[in-house]
DNA sequence: AAATATTGTGTGTATTTTACACATTAAATT
DNA sequence: AATTTAATGTGTAAAATACACACAATATTT
């Protein structure tokens, strides 16, 4: 849930204690949807955040978020929200948990679909028509509005894993990249060192990356190889799974 | 959603069209659990299920599940169906995904929250008081109502994944178990066949399984060693992550 | 007592991971 | 133009892990 929801639908939700109890017999119950948006800037993770303006939440930021309308997928509410809000289509999205606290919106029970997304940060645009849009670094996410440090926790946790078993970190970079900004970005959504030669080995050993014949410009020393990543290839020999490995 | 649902809450679904509307601003929806209850019996992996009674749906078979309601905790409501179904109370529970297709119940827009379930089979007592409540093995799990082949596929999926990399099986072992069926389980989940010597390296030398010093018991050759999990040993040495492998 | 069926164990090979150092290149500086 | 700087690009040896594979031991059944 979001400063969207809270200007958009706040007078809805507002009335949501007395019609519930018109409706309790039908058990039915407000829906949201909050997205994790990351990005990747200045070799530093990033989370796009949005200034609360409920008074309890004072000063505090919070995820973008909105209700989920009566005949709205679940999957188009969240690129509802991304197309809104960065003016991208094609993003990479994907379900992450459903959060059902039942105090965890003080305008009445709202439970919340949480969505990780994956944006280039150079390719778009922020619709900041409130100047109170801003991007974030990681480790400095503390204290979210709502149970919204939960969900950026959970989103961030979902994250990790799924970028050392898939192939999703690309949708960070722009098309075309060098393997220093890969490790670097690696290294920052992992928050650990890596050695750059067992990387590089690591990565040229997939097979999945397209050397495109280009070099870095406007870098202050020996620019490097540009390269992209071979979707098609990945998705016909991708690992089928691993071993029994806790 | 399941027969419960269509049994307890049939009625209030029914109204849900008429209400809808007259809630629409509120964008309310009606919310549900389903379960995916996964057990293991004669070396084979069983779902249970519950045949459906809507006329739409007549012979198929569905997943168990419910209405939440207002003043339910997600997760409650989860243990809630699998305390009434199973009597059981201590059982390994997860959140899998949320599906909200928009003419997924015919009732009505009902969003559900998929939940996967790992029982002891034998530890249990079933509250078959409809006589339509049954085990299925794995794979005669086909055509289900709803949409509930779909949301038995992802959990079953996400079951393959997860007990590669937790120790989740043993929820559907006794207490006490040889190595062959862990083994047996581990090769009906993951639908494959393993080297009998290299599958016991593995687990010993993960070190979490205590030798109970007693051998089984009533089996028509020589029997085994039995062994239980060492949940405290785990909880302490467990991996951290794994690296990039894609 | 023999036959049967399953448990329990070890070793060599291939593969993967890890640790680690030096020559190369382009830009910036002198 | 020569030097300095800062990063790229590459190879190899050792260690750890995964894999393939065969035979002796034990309890039950016949």
């Amino acid at each position: 849930m979001s400063i969207t929801l809270e200007r958009n639908n706040l007078n809805k939700i507002k009335t949501l204690k007395v019609i519930q109890s018109e409706v309790k017999n039908t058990n039915q119950i407000a829906l949201s949807v909050d997205c994790v948006i990351f990005g990747f800037d200045e070799n530093k993770l990033k989370v796009l955040l949005i200034r609360s303006d409920l008074k309890k939440f004072q000063s505090k930021w919070s995820l973008l978020g909105d209700l989920i309308s009566e005949n709205e997928e679940l999957d188009a509410s969240a690129y509802r929200i991304l197309k809104q809000r960065t003016g991208l289509n094609d993003v990479y999205l994907e379900q992450v948990h459903t959060f059902g606290g039942l105090s965890r919106h003080p305008a009445g029970r709202v439970v919340t679909v949480a969505y990780c997304s994956l944006i280039n940060i150079q390719h778009h645009q922020l619709n900041i028509f409130d100047n109170e849009l801003h991007w974030h670094d990681i480790d400095n996410v503390t204290d979210l509005a709502f149970d919204h440090q939960q969900i950026f926790d959970t989103c961030y946790k979902r994250l990790q894993k799924r970028i050392q078993e898939h192939p999703l970190g690309f949708n960070l970079l722009p098309k075309k990249f060098s393997l220093r900004e890969l490790q670097n970005l690696y290294e920052a959504i992992l928050d650990t060192k890596m050695d750059r030669r067992n990387f590089r080995k690591k990565f040229f050993a997939m097979d999945f990356l397209i050397d495109l014949g280009e070099i870095e410009k406007d870098v202050p020393h020996r620019p490097g190889k540009l390269y992209k990543f071979n979707y098609g290839k990945y998705e016909k020999k991708k690992k089928k799974w691993v071993g029994i490995d806790f």
